[in-house]
Parts: C-alpha cells; structure tokens; sequence
DNA sequence: TTCGCTGTGTAACAAAAGTTACATTATCTT
DNA sequence: AAGATAATGTAACTTTTGTTACACAGCGAA
C-alpha cells in the first residue's frame, strides 16, 4: 500500500508522515454502490481516496436525496473529519460512484498529526476549504438554476468523474440524486435530446456538447 | 477591548492567547448594513465577532442574492478561515445585520496560533464544523422546503438573531434574501397573515406563533 | 415464444412560483 | 394640504415543476 500511498499522496505529505499512515491505517477495497457513511452513523475513522469515486448525499427525513457533490482521488470526506473531531453523528450519506480503494485512518491520529505535521494541517485546512467551496456550488445549483440545467450540470458532472461521455444510468436514478420525478427527468432529457446536446438509450446516455 | 475579548471568548481561549488576540487585533465598530466582506475581495484580517449579528450571502453573476446564514456572538466568518488560509478571494458577501462590534485578526497570526495553541486550533475546526453544518441547512431549506416555509424558517432565524419577534422589514428585503419576487412574498406572507402566523404592517412583521 | 419486469414516452391535469400591471395606502416632503 | 415616494394588495396570466395514468418497448427467464 505504501507505493499508491506515496503516488497519490507523495506530494502533500512528507515521509515520516507517510510512514504513519502505512503503519496505522486500514487498507480497503469497496465495490461500487456500497453506502460507505450513513445518516447517524458515528465515525470511528477517516477515508482517504486512493482511487475510485464517492457520491455525497444529503438525505431528509422522507429519505428524499439530494446529491451534494463526488469526492476524487486525493480527497478526503470533510463532513467525516468535522465528525471525528467534534464526536457528533454523520449530517451526510456516502455511497461509492465507481469500484474505490481507500486507506481509513483512526480519529485520534487526526488530532495528533494536527499538531506535529504542518502539512497534515494544510492538507485538513484545504480539504474543510474544497467542501465547503462545493456546498456552495451545490447552493448556487439549487438557488439560481432551473432543471434543464441543473440535468445537464449533474450529467457532465458524472462523466467528468467516470471518464466516460457515455453514462450508464437510468431517468430514475437521476430523478433521485437531483430530488425530482422521473417523469420531469425524462421530460427534459428528451428535450436535451432534440436541441441535441445528449442521445438517450435504454440505461445510457451520451453527451454529445462537450 | 481586553474585558469584552475575556466576555466572549474566555471559555475558549487560554489567557496567553487572549493577550495576543489583545495585542494584534484592531477592534472595529460596525454600523448596521455594512457591507464587511465583498464577492472578490482579498481578506487580509480575520474578524472575530463580539457582539452583534452579520448576514452571509451568496451572490451570483447577475448580482442575484441568497442568504446562507447569520453569525452571531463569538462566531467568526469560516469563509474568511479559508479565504486567509489559502489565499483565494472571497466567495460570499458579508453584511452587517445589526450593529456590531468586531476584532480583526491580521492573516498571519491564525497559521502561527494553530501551531501554538491547541484551543486556537479547536476552534477553527469547531468554526468550520458549524459552518458547514449551516451551509448544509440552506441547502435542505433549498431543496426540500416551499417557498411559504422558507419565509417562515427565515422569520424565524430573523427573530432569533435580533430577539425580537417584532421584524422591521420589507417585502422586498425578504424577496432579494430568499431570491425569489416581491409579489411572491406578498401573496405568501398574506396567506400566513390568515393562517394567524404573522400579523402584517407596513414595514414591520410581527410573529405569533412561537 | 411467451410472460413479466424494468425503463421510457407522453398526455392531461394540478400546484407552485414567477411576471406584469395597476390600484390603494402609508409616510414623508414641501 | 398637496404631491411625491415607498410599500403593499391583488388580479390575471405564464412558466416551471410535480402528479397520475397508461401505453409501449427492450430484455431476460421460464
């Protein structure tokens, strides 16, 4: 684990720090559509993305979802880290977007490193700053777009985080994640459709406007 | 400014810290409506409030407005947090809700603190925590509330923050912060006017139902 | 092949929010 | 008191989104 360890975190980190992170933390593979995180749950450790991708969701107490934003390689979950330090109950649920490998630290070496490793702040400070910069573009979606677009802002989204122009996913999926109706969902894609920005399929879409 | 510093912040904060928040610091008084931080600016200092309340808004190209938050008493505006921490602009416009009195904390300092006091530390992480959480509230009010129990919640917090149930506002006021029309605002305050929630008058709003 | 399930298309209607327009009322200015 | 200005009330209409209902297509299992 060391050798992903040092390529994905080489740069942020020094290798003493690195080391700890080998010797104390959890390697994890976890297949796609797992829930990593749940509403309530308390977080006894901090993922650390090495590959993969994870979809973050608010939920209410009608289970009606809400995506906020993807964590990437690199990331850490913020909500998890705002968790461990203050003992209190997860606000958010994760689930992976793709296959994922992540490394889990345990909370009390959050604290700990805090303090003894610069970079460890920065790298805590900047991942507060990152998410809190995505709730904001979350807001800003829901604030100032209308569904039309905020479909398409969702579907390049996705594609930027698969790789991939062609996304395997139904209307149904996306009405979840942008808490709507599949009807409206459909609705609007056929008209993507037609002004030619996206071809649809059966469990497919393409962009087509890149 | 030393006592009203031990007031607010005495709980948090080791009296070594105080003495320098002391020193550094430049206390500032505020009138109410004071535009504190702008979309764009550089932020040089950190404010720490001491009394008063600030309004936190997002803002986008068209100069539509949403309100995130309120600040009060012995918060400190985490945007700023990163904005200072990563030397990037700001990306919320900050707005005096009544008159306030404030301590400025030059950039530098907070880096340095983190390292060298442990309660500094917690507390920006705690400012962080809250914020997100709060950033998190504003989108739920977003994505699942109607546009008559978003006036209602935003009433509510407003009441809260200047402990009065006696609101002096104006239709529109309530219209820029909530980004939506006059006339919308109007025909669903009229409604809660019947439902006996608020009694309306000309530039004020009473609550009833607490 | 037929059956059944899941996903998509679409019509028809309802509810919520946004827009335009104008009347009325309160308050301030002169 | 008269006129100007700001705030509110309301009607009529449009757009956007949500809901219900149902047809039909693709695809796998029996």
């Amino acid at each position: 684990m060391i050798e992903e360890l040092k390529h994905n975190y080489g740069h942020l980190f020094e290798d003493e720090l690195l080391e700890e992170i080998n010797t104390v933390g959890t390697y994890k593979e976890v297949p796609e559509g797992y829930r990593l995180i749940e509403i309530g749950d308390f977080i006894k450790s901090m993922p650390l993305l090495i590959n993969g991708a994870i979809k973050i969701l608010r939920v209410d107490e009608k289970e009606d979802e809400l995506i906020l934003y993807f964590l990437e390689r690199g990331d850490t979950c913020a909500m998890t880290l705002a968790c461990c330090m203050g003992q209190t109950k997860s606000e958010i649920r994760a689930v992976t977007e793709t296959n994922a490998k992540l490394i889990m630290i345990p909370v009390q070496k959050m604290g700990e490193w805090m303090s003894k490793y610069k970079s460890w702040q920065v790298f805590i400070l900047q991942s507060y700053h990152s998410r809190m910069l995505e709730l904001l573009e979350a807001i800003d979606t829901l604030a100032f777009l209308k569904m039309d677009k905020r479909i398409l802002k969702y579907l390049r989204d996705k594609a930027m985080i698969n790789g991939n122009d062609v996304l395997n996913i139904t209307h149904q999926d996306i009405a979840y994640d942008l808490h709507t109706s599949r009807v409206v969902v459909s609705r609007l894609l056929k008209t993507l459709e037609n002004d030619k920005k996206i071809k649809l399929n059966r469990n497919s879409i393409t962009l087509l406007d890149l």
